[in-house]
DNA sequence: TTATGGAATCGTAACGTTACGATTTACTTC
DNA sequence: GAAGTAAATCGTAACGTTACGATTCCATAA
């Protein structure tokens, strides 16, 4: 009962009574077989199960079928960022379809962050590499484009490096959030961001700032935060904003985690969404729409992100002479409400 | 500034003047070598930042050092089931902690689930499978047992195949959650389950029942449903429920999802949950605490699932002599309420 | 001095694929 | 019928690694 392993080009060759190399040819649809032959090696190939095998492929022409997402992954057994759910479900699709395999690699958040992708650029297991958490001066990009080595990146940072990129229109969605908001008759509104310094809080600080401005509002320091990836965090942040002598009456939640921790300190201070304070969020999952009972959602497509990435990827290893993509996703704005009967 | 290669061992065996024979020795610790050679060999590898290249191994060795977890992905952007995120990052971090890489292979929902089975497996880019969503007279254990191809199962079937298993007790929990209803004077207790025929469907129903028994309250076919794996679904069950002539008291959800709908179906009916209907939840997320303000929580680890689903993956690879391993993994109970300051 | 034997190192082949140049076959044209 | 040409097919080499048998070297014993 030893593992039997799949037919080769050279049985094929053998039973056919042709060449490995013609049967290679035939089997890739190269135009120098005749068609009669090309037929049979093809009827042949499917007959006797044959699958290329990719390490031998992979010897020869140095691809290796598979793509490399590198994200944060929970180490501590804490509640993880379920935005990654739907990004990474998009992406393996996505490669699945295309005939790619896709492995995540987690950073460990010790570590250099650098040191994490060479260590799967070294294991030259890949053919190619999605870096997530973009920070402003971000030294990925360099150190991936002086090695020619194709890569995405989900979000932007400032290096002025040439490379495509997925973004989520951020700053637009913060915008639209807060001014609808200030429409809701809110004056202090508050902004929950995630964490300092990345280009995402950024984006949103500006849009927030921007729509606070067109409503006639001002700018309070002590109503934005950054509250992490975790519900306890959002807990506190949010029970600290409560307890201020002038407490917002509106607040743009960061994700779902950050709802969920916003809703929590609510309950405790007595309050209730959508009467004392006022919420919107960015949901990725669909599960804010079903704990909130209030203005709306702000819905975020990551399984879409996650297959634009990986078609961006493979178009930068496939055709490398194609100049890059660069692509803003919006949000689709859900209002919501128990009435509501959609899923 | 084409892609540049890392060094291989014959530039090292060049540089040192040795062959390429002793250079592979040398790094892999082999008895054969003088340990001043080893030594000298491994600081030119370290220095000359020599990685094996793995497509060469491969070839040669028949081994990928790549894992494959087959998962049921979500394909029509609707919520998925939010378990499996901890389920993804524990196997992706135990394997990547073993020099491993996971790649995650989703079924297609109209396809044979053996023919997506096949596919990975002919592929040869995986040196072992992961294969979850076990049914009782599953075909797969059999097929891969056929090829000699190392496996692990997620769930147990009731083939008698030996092989390496990891399962949730959910007899065990299905029967605590049912007693503790009891003890809070439930009488009418329901059990939401997922799918009809799985195998872990057959053990909680078994849980409740003798827990209903034990408890001397009467088995009621329409308590029991199943609920599929949607927010939706699971409301329109626990709608079903509400509106009988005799409703339920107390329910067991199946998850995190299956609460959520429970939670929008009392809503819409004018209940509260913890009064009219009380609710236990088996959770994988640490999820439902923050939205559940009731009796409890049935708290399954699955990132510890998925590592050692991967440890004794990679133990059927590396060690195949070795017998399988059998784990039954329990819950831990958490009692929640708003008063919980944990996170 | 010559066997003996063990330690250390080496050379060759092979895994399955593809690229490239060489070779055969069949058909047209003079 | 011979020469030329295009189409079809073939043989060889190479990717980087490891397994295996062969070989060298050196110390010790006969």
């Amino acid at each position: 009962m030893s593992r039997q392993s799949p037919a080769n080009l050279s049985q094929i060759a053998r039973h056919l009574g042709l060449s490995v190399t013609t049967v290679s040819r035939a089997l890739k649809n190269g135009p120098e077989v005749h068609p009669d032959t090309r037929a049979k090696v093809q009827a042949a190939a499917a007959e006797m199960g044959y699958v290329p095998n990719l390490a031998g492929r992979a010897l020869r022409t140095g691809r290796t079928g598979n793509l490399t997402a590198i994200l944060p992954l929970e180490t501590q057994g804490s509640l993880s960022d379920i935005a990654k759910l739907p990004l990474i479900e998009g992406m393996t699709l996505a490669a699945q379809q295309a005939g790619y395999a896709l492995s995540v690699a987690s950073t460990i958040p010790e570590e250099d962050p650098q040191s994490g992708l060479l260590r799967v650029l070294n294991s030259g297991s890949t053919d190619g590499v999605i870096i997530t958490r973009m920070v402003s001066d971000d030294p990925r990009p360099a150190l991936l484009r002086a090695r020619g080595f194709p890569f995405v990146a989900f979000g932007r940072s400032e290096v002025a490096i040439a490379h495509s990129c997925i973004d989520i229109a951020n700053e637009d969605i913060a915008q639209d959030a807060t001014t609808r908001l200030a429409a809701a008759s809110c004056r202090c509104i508050a902004l929950q961001l995630l964490v300092l310094d990345d280009h995402v809080s950024k984006m949103r600080l500006l849009g927030y700032r921007h729509a606070l401005k067109s409503a006639g509002l001002d700018f309070r320091p002590d109503l934005v935060g950054h509250s992490g990836y975790t519900i306890a965090a959002s807990e506190a942040w949010v029970s600290r904003l409560l307890a201020l002598p002038e407490p917002p009456d509106g607040l743009v939640c960061a994700n779902e985690l950050g709802l969920m921790g916003a809703l929590v300190a609510l309950r405790r201070a007595g309050l209730r969404a959508g009467r004392e304070v006022q919420l919107i969020v960015r949901d990725s999952t669909g599960l804010s729409r079903h704990v909130l009972d209030d203005i709306g959602v702000h819905f975020v497509d990551l399984t879409l992100a996650g297959r634009l990435l990986v078609e961006a990827l493979i178009a930068a290893i496939e055709r490398p002479e194609e100049p890059p993509v660069h692509t803003l996703l919006g949000a689709r704005f859900d209002p919501v409400g128990v009435s509501d009967p959609s899923d």
